[in-house]
DNA sequence: ACGGAATCACTTTTT
DNA sequence: GTGATTCCGT
């Protein structure tokens, strides 16, 4: 690919040591980036490679599309992509042994949860102590623990530098106090390319994540810096970054655009108004050309993206006109869905067992479920809970009545029967069912009906009619969903469709792109602005609300409840 | 120790 | 509109 390049990067590439670009949405930071690598290959020597670090896998495969557009093959060979998970993971393998004398092993996520849900006590205390004394790392040490062996070690700073003459550092501003560390050891021996947008930092609510890090470097080593500005790729009929802009800068009035659509919805509206923007959002994209449109659904919390999950998941009528249902995925944390969604897999064995066996099953998987909610965010009412479930789960396998009011109720429903009749689909809703009429356990309900299983091709439906063919039964149901959730849960993460609607988080939404978003404001959380935590004129708030709206190629719906803060003063 | 009623707060995390 | 927490009655 040939392009012509202006003096701004021209100067870049002839730029020698250490580099700070900084650049908004769609300004070309990788593109540069990749340029300047290719500028060094000629000097590489066998072996040499350039490397470029990022923090999601998601991020990684936009940046090797890229270089699939801008590179040779051969070039490319000397490109090493990685996530800093994936960089530190190599690092301790292989040099692990430094640290503590013996070699490391790692601890992956799922094995983690199941052992900090099982332990009691302050478990980042625990951790710590299993990498130093047993060489055991979980993922989130992964970066601390490469940061100690190379500030520790020059050696091994030397091997490092002897490999990669260059390395490129992607999204800068959310660099966390670790990998800052990496950077700044690396920084001595090599050169590094920083990119960054400073108007992007959307992470520095954690207290590892310093909102003075681009300050940070600046003082730490001499860096030539440059600024790409506003400057505009990715959209450039579009007025949607202006558009950002304004909202980021409070400086109104907000340009009138053809490219954003801004809509108001009343109370008891909320579901056919959500609903309409996204099917209007895709008609427009079709109007304007883009045959298989890609739209992201964007709001600020989980909660909100999983009950507008449930809604477009729903027939709703707007102004006489019926909303078909919109198939859709979601990027939300499976785990908890997972765990309610073994309790209803448990339910479907109940034909295949006594009576104390099965209700115990599915009472200890309730008890999992409170657990694994307790891991993630520890509250009281959900380690009570555990506990209440498990006792059940004890009193009922030895025959005794239990003593809460859902266990009762479930008795009950197991006593009156379930009717199963080999149509997983229909099965899992009747099985279901029972979590939504017994009050204590709605919440269950609530997770597992954001397990979009059922489609045609889906290995879960499926398995389970496999079985059903097979022994007449659900046997072995929990253990068949548990497996299969967690092979769904790697392939959904891989999985980045080209076209269709996806529902996340702006967090999550970081670094995508996509022709159009619907950014959606709720009533009673989830608000654009955080009023809590912030003051006027809600700068971080605006930093987000900006990461949204440029996720758009060609347009953007808002919408708002009536009443709401207007974006603009 | 469980369950109901009243009260408060409702973001965001890579692998 | 939901979930966590706290207090109180059984």
């Amino acid at each position: 690919m040939k392009l012509e390049l202006c003096d701004k990067r021209k100067a870049i590439i002839a730029q020698t040591g250490h580099l700070l670009v900084l650049g908004g949405p769609g300004s070309g930071k990788t593109t540069i980036a990749l340029f300047k690598a290719q500028g060094r290959f000629a000097t590489l020597k066998p072996g040499q490679e350039v490397l470029f670090l990022s923090f999601s896998r998601a991020a990684i495969r936009q940046v090797l599309l890229r270089c699939k557009e801008i590179l040779t093959p051969s070039q490319r060979r000397a490109v090493v992509v990685q996530t800093y998970h994936a960089f530190c993971m190599e690092m301790l393998e292989a040099h692990g042994r430094l640290l503590h004398g013996r070699s490391v092993r790692f601890l992956y996520p799922g094995e983690e949860r199941l052992q900090k849900s099982a332990f009691d006590g302050d478990w980042s205390v625990e951790r710590k102590r299993q990498a130093a004394e047993m060489g055991l790392y979980c993922f989130d040490l992964f970066a601390a623990g490469t940061a100690d062996l190379l500030e520790g070690c020059a050696a091994l700073r030397g091997l490092v530098a002897d490999r990669f003459p260059m390395i490129i550092v992607d999204e800068f501003q959310d660099t966390d106090d670790n990998q800052w560390r990496i950077v700044r050891a690396l920084a001595q021996v090599t050169d590094v390319f920083c990119l960054a947008d400073p108007e992007q930092r959307i992470f520095d609510y954690r207290d590892d994540i310093d909102p003075r890090r681009l300050d940070i470097l600046r003082e730490a080593v001499a860096i030539a810096e440059f600024d790409l500005g506003g400057e505009n790729h990715r959209s450039p009929n579009a007025g949607i970054l202006h558009f950002a802009d304004a909202v980021l800068r409070n400086q109104g009035p907000l340009p009138v655009t053809p490219d954003v659509k801004q809509v108001s919805y009343w109370g008891n509206a909320f579901s056919a108004t959500v609903h309409t923007a996204v099917i209007w959002t895709f008609s427009a994209l079709r109007r304007k050309g883009v045959e298989k449109p890609s739209v992201a659904v964007l709001s600020r919390s989980n909660s909100l993206i999983s009950d507008l999950s449930v809604i477009l998941s729903e027939p709703h009528t707007y102004n006489n006109q019926l909303l078909s249902v919109i198939e859709h995925d979601v990027v939300w944390d499976a785990e908890l869905s997972a765990a309610a969604a073994i309790v209803v897999a448990s339910i479907l064995e109940w034909p295949t067992g006594l009576a104390a066996e099965s209700l115990a099953r599915t009472l200890l998987a309730i008890a999992g479920f409170y657990k694994l909610k307790n891991a993630e965010e520890q509250t009281n009412t959900a380690a009570e809970n555990a506990r209440k479930y498990d006792e059940a789960a004890a009193k009922v396998a030895k025959g005794e009545e239990p003593r809460i009011k859902a266990a009762k109720a479930l008795v009950a429903a197991h006593a009156a029967g379930v009717a199963l009749i080999g149509e997983p689909v229909a099965d899992w809703k009747v099985a279901r069912r029972l979590l939504q009429d017994i009050p204590a356990l709605s919440e269950l309900f609530r997770e597992v009906r954001l397990v979009r299983l059922f489609r045609a091709t889906d290995a879960l439906a499926s398995g389970l009619s496999e079985r059903w063919l097979a022994s007449g039964s659900y046997r072995g149901a929990s253990d068949l969903v548990k497996r299969i959730l967690e092979q769904e849960r790697l392939i959904a993460a891989e999985r980045d469709s080209q076209f269709g609607c996806i529902l996340m988080n702006m967090h999550k939404a970081k670094g995508k792109e996509f022709d159009g978003v619907v950014l959606v404001e709720g009533a009673f959380k989830s608000g654009f602005f955080d009023e809590r935590t912030e003051q006027p004129p809600f700068e971080r708030s605006r930093r987000l609300l900006r990461v949204g709206l440029t996720r758009a190629r060609t347009l953007v719906t808002i919408v708002r409840p009536q009443n709401a803060r207007p974006l603009v003063d």
